[in-house]
RNA sequence: GCCCGGGUGGUGUAGUGGCCCAUCAUACGACCCUGUCACGGUCGUGACGCGGGUUCAAAUCCCGCCUCGGGCGCCA
């Protein structure tokens, strides 16, 4: 397929041969066309019935809608044409004929639920919205580590089959690893730290996280992909200014270098990068602010996290990203530092979309003597993480950090209403397949 | 884990006890059409998730199962 050309770039005057799927014939008696679409977009062949050998115009109208097919022939301007070229064929070949009837329609004519997309993911991607979303997450993830790089940050790949879980509480898919028990780790978290207390200092990690929590709602996968940050002599504010660069980075690249895909989401006109730097609330002017917006019923206390409609509202208060920070130790895990004039008052912060929380991070606990009780206050055994406490007695500095959640970044850039549309082949509380 | 709402041709839908051997769109098949742009026109094929029950009568009401979606909790 050395000589192929993309519909989009096939230039007047040129003999070319395009190959892609047959998006639709339009059959109008004696002039008929054919709409071949690719990865670069489509371009029209036109088939004149008297003018043409018999067989040419038989194989090629009788191609099938989603058929694969090439084409040679001459590319010819014309402005009546949808994209001001087509192609007058010489030869056309059916390389994978389509069954005629499809199980959701790529044209975009008729809709499709989100499970039988699922279902045909591949015909699903055809869609120029799909195709978009994708291409979107590809670039997001490029900008992202050109940020992390920026920070001096290495990047980094740590276990996901363990033999603990990392912050107790959630829930962890089982597993049997030569007969041992182990789990389907839900976090970098542990991991990252240690290489954090080596020479490499700053990391990051981009990889999947497996959660069995059995939820099921629009922002939840039991298989998320989490992109972590972790630097060793950074605090709590130098953890956030590395996420909010990150953020800003995966925005302004989308800006910059996916316009014909917003283009396709149809998100052109409003597409805007998040202005830095976001607000930095406290914990205690996030209740505040949320219960004076009487969006709740009951009256938040201190101590109480945020249930959902709270997020909600405050992020309309708020109006853009923002971090909620210096919430009560008691609701963060034990691996964040507790400010030292206020052991009720922890480091950790979370980053807030008005739509739902993206992360969550802090400055870690590196004495290992107050890790240790916090392992016991939350109930866990420090024998069965010494691994990782082990490595605390041999100069560990102080570092932070933080874990984003990739779809969820994806899912509020591009407006998407099901977080399942920013991942290939989701796995959640039902699907486990494709 | 708790709670709520759905499942009708390939796809997306209308249909709250008889008006339904089920509506519309799209797809598919046949025919007509020489500039379509979601081409158009005529005709046609094709469906009530599964099982049980109520009723003279069930797509429609009830029960169970399967399945999908959503809310809360929790989290990324």
């Amino acid at each position: 397929m050395d000589d192929r050309t993309y519909a989009a770039e096939a230039a007047p005057g040129e003999e070319v041969t395009v190959a892609g799927w047959v998006h639709e014939v339009r059959d109008l008696g004696g002039i008929a066309f054919l709409i071949l679409r690719d990865t670069s977009g489509r371009i029209q062949v036109k088939f004149e019935k008297e003018a043409m050998a018999d067989d040419l115009v038989e194989t090629g109208l009788g191609a099938h809608r989603e058929s694969v097919v090439s084409v040679t022939g001459a590319v010819e301007a014309e402005e009546r044409a949808p994209t001001g070229v087509e192609v007058v064929p010489e030869s056309v070949e059916v390389l994978a004929p389509a069954d005629t009837e499809l199980p959701l329609d790529p044209s975009g004519k008729v809709e499709a639920e989100l499970s039988t997309r699922l279902d045909n993911r591949t015909l699903d991607l055809r869609r120029a919205e799909g195709q978009a979303v994708f291409e979107v997450r590809g670039e997001v993830l490029r900008a992202v580590r050109a940020a992390f790089r920026a920070h001096d940050a290495t990047e980094i790949n740590t276990p996901k089959i363990v033999a603990t879980g990392t912050e107790g509480g959630t829930e962890l898919f089982p597993i049997t690893y030569f007969g041992r028990e182990a789990f389907m780790n839900q976090s970098p978290q542990l991991f990252k730290q240690l290489v954090a207390g080596s020479n490499v200092e700053r990391v990051f990690e981009i990889g999947p996280i497996f959660r069995a929590e059995e939820h099921n709602t629009p922002r939840h996968l039991n298989e998320a992909t989490s992109i972590d940050f972790e630097g060793a002599f950074c605090d709590h504010h130098d953890a956030m200014d590395v996420c909010e660069a990150v953020v800003v980075a995966a925005y302004e690249a989308v800006a910059e270098n996916c316009r014909d895909q917003l283009e396709a989401l149809d998100l052109a006109e409003e597409f805007e990068p998040p202005e830095p730097p976001f607000p930095r609330l406290t914990y205690e002017a996030a209740i505040e602010r949320l219960n004076a917006t009487g969006a709740l019923d009951e009256q938040l206390v201190w101590g109480d996290d945020f249930p959902t409609e709270g997020e909600r509202a405050l992020g309309r208060d708020v109006g853009g990203h923002y971090f909620v920070t210096d919430w009560p130790a008691e609701i963060k895990p034990f691996y964040i530092m507790d400010h030292d004039d206020d052991p009720d008052l922890s480091t950790g912060f979370d980053l807030m979309h008005p739509r739902m929380e993206l992360v969550s991070g802090g400055q870690r606990e590196h004495r290992r003597e107050k890790l240790i009780e916090g392992f016991e206050r939350q109930g866990l055994e420090p024998e069965a993480f010494e691994y990782y406490t082990e490595m605390f007695r041999y100069g560990m500095p102080p570092h932070a950090g933080w874990g984003l959640g990739g779809e969820r970044l994806l899912m509020t850039m591009l407006e998407l209403d099901n977080i399942r549309e920013a991942v290939l082949f989701p796995r959640d509380r039902q699907r486990l397949s494709p």
